[in-house]
DNA sequence: GTAGCCTACTGGTCCGACCAGTGCACTAGC
DNA sequence: GCTAGTGCACTGGTCGGACCAGTAGGCTAC
């Protein structure tokens, strides 16, 4: 017969178990991002274990970004609102020890940038049609420089306008990675003035397609667009599985 | 007229500097996942800091799903193969206090997993075909809790064949924190034996049509499943945004 | 009334100590 | 000879105390 099941005990540490606390207390909205925590001493009477224990579980919340300490403050730690920044530090990890590929990033943006497009072809309000428009604008009137930001000025409010915060939070995180992997490329690149305008042109018909309603057509035409900038600096090899998103006409309607 | 332009030096912690020569070594591949660490009195001789510092970078890296140690262990810490854990773990902290609603969730997922099976449905061997089939045999057979199980099967064995490990990974982290939200309800289901059933054959839909090569049809087919799926635990104003991924009668084809 | 200093805190770092674990070499027994 | 058991030398986890540089806010002197 089996008898009672134990649970097997894991040893839980000192350290882990103020994070516990305080990660729930900040969950559950006891604390609010601009509020303070009490001070290390504070918080070492409070949880009665040492000021290493304390620092130790400080610095665990720190690196999951949800406080900040500032040396001198006399008013403690601050509770930080949330901020994608810990997803994007192991996303980026993930990217370099998990040796994803620039294709496979890329693929990933076709996906969830087509798919935002589809949404806000739908769910978009005047106001963000409006500054999608303006940032399309901006790209023809800018240097290669502020060409990048309206980019992504205009990609940021067709995520917004997906009404999907994880959406737009990820297209956001895997943006900044590939950039930051092909930063320098982009100015070497064989023709980039072609490349731009080619890119605004692209920008124009999804622009027309979601302002016309037109989800799938403007779906297709991201990720078309998406694979013609980024075609030439991904090896032939893995483009052919970039295609298959493109290949079947139309992932968004007939 | 401006002078040289001066880069604001942020006060560098010493335990930063010291998790960014670790995090390096990592990354660039001298360290390797398996191998050990230094022990903490040994790596405080090397960057010539104190253990405390020593201990805090230890503890970072450890949030950071780098590393791990063990109490007692003579050979230090162990470096560890990448997991999706630390990802899981911002993003389980996103969904709550970033109030991410199990709608966002569930349609986030009928964006990534139906490209998957888009994609599987193109690139899919022979072998991994089998596995699905494998997966879709176990659910039939399987009592409510076995069911689960084979359903992720299912799920990871497109995921794995659609050839982009950041789509398996994000499918993979996604789909568990759905599943922790609605843990419990599914056994309180109206009709959770009539829900499986249905289940069981959308997934036989879907195999066929990948299996057929058809992926406009296999994805069109798997984002109406899980909508069936989930429908019943999100809010009615929130099925809207869900259903524009479906209206489209087929993202994925005329 | 204001400019500047002073003080009482803060977090960052260091040191030294103790404890409970672990792995390994060594030894006692077969 | 080989195995089973025992120490031992080390590990990480925790503690306490100490010092430093930095900050904010009150206080003082102008």
């Amino acid at each position: 017969m089996s008898g009672p099941r134990f649970e097997p005990v894991r040893a839980v540490r000192a350290y882990e178990r103020v994070v516990e606390q305080v990660e729930g207390a900040i969950e559950s909205g006891a604390l609010s991002p601009g509020e303070r925590l009490p001070s290390e001493r504070e918080l070492m009477v409070q949880f009665s274990v040492s000021r290493s224990t304390v620092r130790e579980a400080l610095r665990v919340l720190q690196a999951r970004g949800l406080v900040r300490s500032r040396p001198g403050d006399p008013n403690g730690a601050e509770v930080l609102p949330f901020s994608p920044a810990a997803l994007h530090k192991s996303m980026t990890t993930l990217a370099r020890v998990s040796e994803l590929s620039l294709g496979e990033l890329v693929q990933f943006r076709m996906v969830l940038d087509s798919a935002a497009i589809l949404l806000a072809a739908r769910l978009r309000t005047e106001e963000q049609l409006a500054e999608m428009a303006a940032a399309v604008e901006r790209m023809k009137e800018a240097d290669s420089e502020a060409f990048g930001a309206a980019d992504v000025a205009f990609h940021d409010a067709v995520a917004r306008a997906s009404g999907n915060k994880l959406i737009q939070i990820c297209t956001d995180v895997v943006r900044s990675i590939v950039v930051d992997l092909i930063a320098g490329k982009i100015a070497s690149a064989p023709d980039g003035e072609a490349l731009m305008r080619r890119s605004i042109g692209h920008h124009e018909e999804v622009l027309a397609a979601v302002r016309a309603g037109d989800g799938p057509l403007a779906a297709r035409l991201s990720r078309q667009s998406m694979y013609d900038y980024y075609a030439d600096y991904i090896p032939a090899e893995e483009r052919v599985a970039l295609r298959a998103l493109l290949d079947y006409g139309d992932i968004g309607g007939p």
